[in-house]
DNA sequence: TAGTGGTCTAGACCACATC
DNA sequence: ATGTGGTCTAGACCACTAA
């Protein structure tokens, strides 16, 4: 365990012997104030990172955290509803609080915000096209954060839905993944697993995605993209270029989506 | 002041007299059973669309509010804490707790998510093209809640963005606003308006946007719509369909938006 | 029955803004 | 100096789950 910083005065201090770290008398120049329960989400979230506790597994309850930090329940649970809120954790009420996964059904469609124009739920059917090792583009390299000519995986596949008894593709999508991590990751491997993608990489590479930024534009179907998604040559489709990131903020997947938005939607909630 | 249910067994009660409406001896069948904290908040929610204080003003500080409500501190804090991460209200350190408003400029493009795709935070400028009231069509009518045939005021307007020392049309927007709220409004009341749209509704119609729903899709720009936004027929656009809701979930307008996504994107964050 | 998270309280003290 | 929100504590009790 690691030493927290006591911001306060310590009347009752025997908090670690962090005394003098931070707080009205730091050394330091600027922010140098961070909350009990901001150190305690930190260390929790280096947990996580380490692997300590695996997607789907529960934390410690929150008075066995309590007592390893040595700080009440409460800033614990601060800690901690944060992190939910943030979909890091997940809390169930007599159980206790879970790593969040993306297996659950209620996660499964968390990063993917295609819906049917009706309300019909059918899941789409995938359709794995590529699966290669190459060298990083330079812009994918880029924005992965990786040195020129690095390894990546390059994956393309389709999602398609059923319509009548026929099967229209609807998603094309391109992922570029830092070779690194995801050094075992072959066609065989993705076209045997059953569930969610980033469920896979969870459970086989260790790599939990957690936050996703979208660029969204409308554009006009390339020859080859038409051809596979089975539409008119210059048909207007939704252009969705993903970043994801891990726990440290770290970017470890560009995918570039072409969606067909004739009988579908992309769904957003504004606050 | 409103009566508050009290969901305990009542060790010190005198917390109004509610006791017996709730809680573990209710008589109701199912739910039946809100947190106080909920109830404080639910009493919030209904003071802000009674306009009891208005956007921007500040809420009662936390003391005051415990002690009108009969709870602790701490329960008020946490209604509030919700509703400021619901961005209803905005909480200032040292100052007090305030009626968020779309006036300032954090919040400025709160529910416009096309950015520049380089950085540039050139505002856009507004021209508007229309504005008369109307009877709601029936699809408009059915979103907003409207009877068939009941007034409905339609605006549209184009957003276009600096290029160079020349003006390119970006955004056409459509919207659809009841009649009944919206009465004053005219072409020339937006013409004079310097500042956010939004920030007009609530000043001069008490009407506060406080969540909405998006459907995205690529489409092709019709004729007349090419014509405004200066692309050829048949260009890829984006189509933005907004509802936008105030404080009881009341749907309050129905937006369309098409963008031009050539140096824009929609910019969306997933967690 | 025991253990977990969820609610609520009362009180102390800190950080920030204002007078 | 005062008042506001922000943090932290300690303890009681409630709701839910599982053995």
């Amino acid at each position: 365990m690691q030493e927290l910083l006591d911001n306060r005065d310590m009347p009752d201090s025997d908090r670690g012997a962090a005394a003098a770290a931070s707080g009205s008398a730091a050394t330091a120049s600027t922010p140098s104030f961070s909350p009990l329960y901001q150190q305690i989400k930190a260390l929790l979230v280096q947990g996580l990172q380490a692997g300590e506790w695996l997607p789907g597994q529960s934390i410690p309850s929150e008075i066995e955290l309590a007592a390893r930090f040595r700080v009440s329940q409460g800033t614990v649970r601060k800690a901690i509803d944060e992190m939910a809120t943030e979909n890091m954790l997940v809390r169930r009420q007599g159980k206790g609080t879970f790593v969040a996964t993306h297996a659950e059904q209620s996660t499964q469609y968390r990063f993917l915000r295609l819906m049917p124009d009706d309300g019909s739920a059918a899941p789409l059917q995938r359709h794995l096209l590529e699966c290669r090792r190459m060298r990083a583009p330079a812009e994918v390299a880029r924005l992965l954060g990786l040195k020129a000519g690095e390894a990546a995986v390059q994956v393309r596949r389709l999602l398609l839905a059923a319509e009548g008894r026929a099967l229209r593709p609807v998603v094309l999508d391109d992922l570029w993944l830092p070779g690194t991590p995801f050094k075992g990751l072959t066609a065989e491997r993705l076209q045997a697993w059953r569930g969610p993608m980033y469920r896979l990489f969870e459970a086989e590479f260790s790599v939990h995605m957690i936050r996703a930024v979208e660029k969204v534009r409308a554009v006009a179907a390339p020859a080859e993209e038409a051809g596979l998604l089975q539409v008119p040559v210059g048909s207007p489709l939704l252009s969705v270029e993903r970043l994801s990131f891990t726990y440290g903020d770290r970017p470890v997947e560009l995918r570039r989506g072409l969606y067909d938005t004739a009988a579908h939607h992309y769904r957003n909630e504004l606050s």
